[in-house]
DNA sequence: TATCATTTCCTTGCA
DNA sequence: GGAAATGATA
């Protein structure tokens, strides 16, 4: 089952990287240029020169992209090495230093983790009890204040704005308080745990003695001192990126960390893999002359290795609708004329907003198609809820799950029930659930809220013996819970129509099918919950097996390469954006069309439209910028009449089809 | 307090 | 156009 790998399929860049073990390895791969390959070979390399794999660490971005460096490197050497390496994300890494010593720096070992939602339920709290609704803030701005402050190490006390400022003090404390900690705060106190004690430093310095962080452009200053802290001389350290798809400013990667590598870790070795397997020539072309408009960029200059290849086709289209429609029909025509499979197609676009038309269309037309990262599994609101119901039964003493679902299904217990609960809770420094098992407490309360806390406290009590009797699975037990407190009759009301009402509970299934995997394999709920927080997507929701043409936003789809893809709404103002105007980040808007340019294998479609409905109003648009930056070399610039002139049997198809369609349902 | 009507705001999305 | 947050009413 190991087959190794072979230096002979490598070309001699890739060969050298894999090659190169010892000391600071910069490499520097291109689009399409094999840089996984690469990679996974590099690391296999390290195993079979005789390196003890426990002493391997890889750094991804994404689980998906760790699961998938470790398959890898099992099918080239063994499975049984590639599982005793660490292959994790940069926060999953820290929540392990973090294990392993958090209280010297003054938590508890039992932390529990704050993902985006609760945070933004703890903010919307601190909102309305710092008297800030006159402000009209949103939690959400604050909060990505207080992420930006983390990342660049500024003090939370010294925010532009008092306001903010205290905020986000109250917010830290609030997090303090519950023994919690937000995902910066994972970057921030693994790097400060390394950083001030010795001991732990030197610990993870002795085991991970080779280390390896993939999509090294993403990485903002935390990570990067996170990364000097773990690695020490002789720097055994190899990173890996691409300046030019640096694509996450926005969330504070800075492409300085690739761009002057060197400044941080001494004399490294520099490979450049400048061979693209991907693309046609004229496609990379095209890439090339957009991206080489960026100031400040490592030079480089990609080769293809697919001389020749259709030029990328630029149309002109009167509407966004049009575009859709058109886009569609193509897809229906070529999937049949050239035998391919839907999978073949992709459709890139800039925000979340264009894909609502192209759907459409391609529902229209009987295309099934597969949308790519809209939105989070574990982001589901009834997915949060349901985690928060499994949280509550386990420990009530957390109270952001608890104040989440506290009033889901309603239960008398309004905004003015659970501010005086919280209040009471911190006067006398105890949690939520202890203020509301108080009859202290309950005998302020109106009726109403006193009973249905009461009721509610009584529900809680009875599944927490449940499971902890043994009576039942606690995967059961939550089921039943879910329905006793009239969670989930209460979530079918609320769904407007049946497939509303479908998805919900395959969801709600989905989190109680994974708790109960959880619990066969001897893990529990708190693991479950901890490991979730870490997720973004369910491990067996199938991404690839998907059957379908691909949706998917420009940022989603690096890494991705599909043979066919077409590239929408090249106009100003959407790509680039009109905030990136604004706020004067155009490079990054150029580079992610060079990342969506470059996914693309054989054949590439960009369009523009002349008018687009946008907010239900139809606006002028202008073709962007920079389409008039692309070397016309390989560029056929033409225009919707001139494309459905060529396929007016195609468009009648699609008419015909369509107008059978609500023939049929009518 | 719950529910229905009205108004407000619109990137990108990972752990 | 539409979700989500506010406001008005039972």
């Amino acid at each position: 089952m190991a087959e190794g790998f072979s230096f002979d399929s490598l070309n001699k860049a890739q060969r050298e990287a894999v090659a190169t073990l010892d000391g600071p390895v910069l490499i520097l791969a291109g689009a399409g240029t094999g840089k996984t390959r690469t990679v996974t070979c590099r690391i296999s390399n390290m195993l079979e020169v005789g390196i003890a794999p426990e002493n391997i660490l890889a750094v991804t971005f994404t689980n998906k992209a760790a699961s998938e460096m470790r398959e890898r490197i099992g099918g080239m050497v063994s499975k049984k090495l590639a599982e005793r390496m660490t292959v994790c994300t940069f926060h999953s890494l820290c929540v392990r230093i973090l294990r392993g010593g958090i209280e010297k720096i003054g938590y508890k070992k039992n932390f529990s983790i704050c993902s985006g939602s609760d945070q933004v339920g703890i903010m919307k709290q601190l909102i309305i009890r710092k008297g800030g609704k006159e402000e009209k803030l949103k939690a959400e701005a604050v909060l990505a204040e207080i992420s930006k402050a983390k990342n660049a190490g500024t003090d939370l006390g010294n925010l532009k704005d008092d306001f903010m400022a205290q905020l986000a003090v109250a917010y830290q404390n609030e997090l303090r308080a519950q023994n919690a900690v937000d995902f910066d705060d994972l970057l921030l106190l693994a790097e400060k745990l390394l950083r001030e004690h010795e001991d732990v430093r030197e610990h993870f310095r002795q085991l991970y003695r080779r280390v390896t962080v993939d999509e090294f452009q993403d990485t903002n200053g935390l990570q990067m001192q996170l990364v000097q802290q773990l690695v020490g001389p002789p720097y055994h350290v190899c990173v890996v990126g691409d300046d030019d798809q640096s694509i996450y400013g926005w969330r504070g990667a800075e492409v300085a960390n690739i761009l002057e590598f060197e400044r941080f870790f001494p004399d490294p070795t520099v490979i450049r893999l400048e061979e693209n397997y991907r693309s046609t020539h004229a496609i990379l072309h095209t890439a090339n002359s957009l991206i080489r408009r960026n100031a400040g960029r490592r030079e480089k200059m990609l080769r293809a290795t697919l001389a020749g290849g259709e030029p990328v086709r630029v149309v002109g289209m009167p509407g966004d609708e049009e575009e859709a429609e058109f886009i569609a029909e193509e897809i229906l025509a070529v999937k049949a004329s050239e035998q391919r499979p839907w999978e073949d197609f992709a459709i890139l676009f800039r925000t979340n907003m264009q894909s609502r038309k192209l759907e459409e269309a391609l529902r229209h037309l009987k295309i099934p198609y597969r949308m790519v990262g809209a939105q989070s599994f574990y982001d589901r609101r009834e997915v949060k809820d349901v985690m928060a119901y499994m949280s509550v039964i386990d420990d009530p003493n957390a109270d952001v799950p608890l104040l989440r679902i506290l009033n889901s299904p309603p239960r008398g217990i309004g905004q003015a029930a659970t501010v005086m609960a919280t209040d009471f809770s911190r006067e006398r420094q105890i949690s939520v659930w202890e203020a509301m098992c108080s009859p202290e407490f309950t005998d302020i309360l109106g009726p109403k809220a006193r009973n249905g806390i009461q009721a509610f406290v009584a529900e809680v009590v009875t599944a927490k013996s449940k499971i902890e009797g043994g009576v039942a699975p606690a995967n059961h037990v939550i089921r039943e819970f879910l329905d006793d407190t009239g969670y989930l009759p209460w979530l079918e009301r609320g769904c407007k129509n049946e497939q509303e009402k479908l998805n919900r509970g395959e969801s709600i299934q989905g989190v109680l099918n994974d708790l109960a995997k959880h619990l066969k394999r001897g893990k529990s709920i708190r693991k479950f919950l901890d490991d979730s927080a870490l997720a973004s997507d369910r491990e067996d929701d199938d991404l690839e097996k998907k059957q379908g043409a691909t949706l998917i936003t420009l940022h989603a789809s690096k890494g991705l390469e599909f043979p066919i893809v077409y590239l929408v709404g090249l106009e100003e103002g959407v790509l680039p954006h009109q905030r990136s105007i604004q706020e004067g980040t155009k490079d990054e808007e150029r580079r992610l069309l060079y990342v969506g340019i470059t996914r693309a294998q054989k054949r590439l479609t960009l369009t523009y439209c002349n008018v687009r409905k946008k907010w239900g109003q139809q606006v002028g648009c202008t073709p962007s910028t920079f389409v008039s930056e692309l070397d016309d070399e390989h560029v056929l610039h033409t225009s919707y009449d001139d494309v459905m002139g060529a396929e007016v049997s195609d468009d009648e198809l699609g008419d015909f089809f369509g107008d059978m369609d609500s023939f049929l349902k009518s």
